[in-house]
DNA sequence: ATATGATCTGCAACACTGTTGCATGGTAAA
DNA sequence: TTTACCATGCAACAGTGTTGCAGATCATAT
């Protein structure tokens, strides 16, 4: 794993730091949509809030990780697909679980085609749905 | 218009008071998805921020407005159905246009049925699509 | 291995968002 | 008109996100 998150870093002309090191293993570890303050939590006192705000940010143009929209503030996650500056293209689904509070990308539910009206031209889709998770079903 | 408002804020068993008069006034008036600070923007320095903030979270509770999912903050926009308290029920879509960053409810246009995995139970969707609106379209 | 320049980081400062407690003022109903 | 209840404004606070700048760190070329 330390080997891909190099990798990863390298493919995107970044500089392997620390900070981007964890930010980047944390994702893979996780393998949920984290918040900044997330992030703030797992990594501890290691770094400046700052630094992980502009880790996110190089992440997204990068297109490392992607937005995931949330009633109650944004959360990132990984792009499987290879994503490149400012040209993401993601169709997959992002499940919220409103009683543990997961948010992840269900990559192989795709979001379904929509009929606009005339005139309107999409570009970006965003599907959140909200309920139970299989683990708080039971 | 001034009658609607009165009705709706009775049919809510809610004190009609200046600041929830005219906040309604103006979804309204402006028939798109309004943050609380483009409120602020729309009602100058009567009310307390405080109390704008208030004014959303009661509305909210009681089903007059609905919250919009957008990659840059909360927006609010009027529930057309009659949701009741914690069961809004909504299937529309939202439009954000990335030209003129204003956003709507598309009532018309349902989200499609979406097949989830074994085990996760659907609650609530929000689907949010970003492009241009008719009038940035030319 | 070292020097160099580009770039990343931490810190400080700031603006914006959202919440809470409390005293005061307004609303609706008797 | 009185009264009880509720909404408002103000103050304070925690959280979020951005920017400027000086110093540290990294990748590259010597
Ligand atoms: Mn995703
Ligand atoms: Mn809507
Ligand atoms: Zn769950
Ligand atoms: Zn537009």
């Amino acid at each position: 794993m330390e080997q891909f998150v190099a990798d990863t870093l390298k493919d995107h002309n970044l500089r392997t730091t620390t900070c981007r090191t964890e930010v980047l293993g944390t994702f893979l570890n996780k393998e949920v949509a984290l918040s900044h303050g997330d992030l703030e939590g797992a990594l501890g006192d290691q770094f400046d809030r700052v630094t992980i705000y502009r880790t996110l940010k190089t992440f997204l143009e990068k297109g490392i990780i992607h937005k995931v929209l949330d009633d109650e503030g944004v959360r990132y996650a990984l792009c499987k697909d290879r994503c490149t500056e400012h040209d993401h293209h993601h169709d997959h689904i992002h499940f919220k679980c409103t009683n543990c509070g997961q948010t992840n990308c269900l990559e192989n539910v795709h979001i379904p085609a929509v009929q606009l009206p005339d005139g309107y031209r999409a570009n970006e889709l965003n599907l959140l749905i909200q309920g139970r998770c299989p683990e708080c079903v039971a």
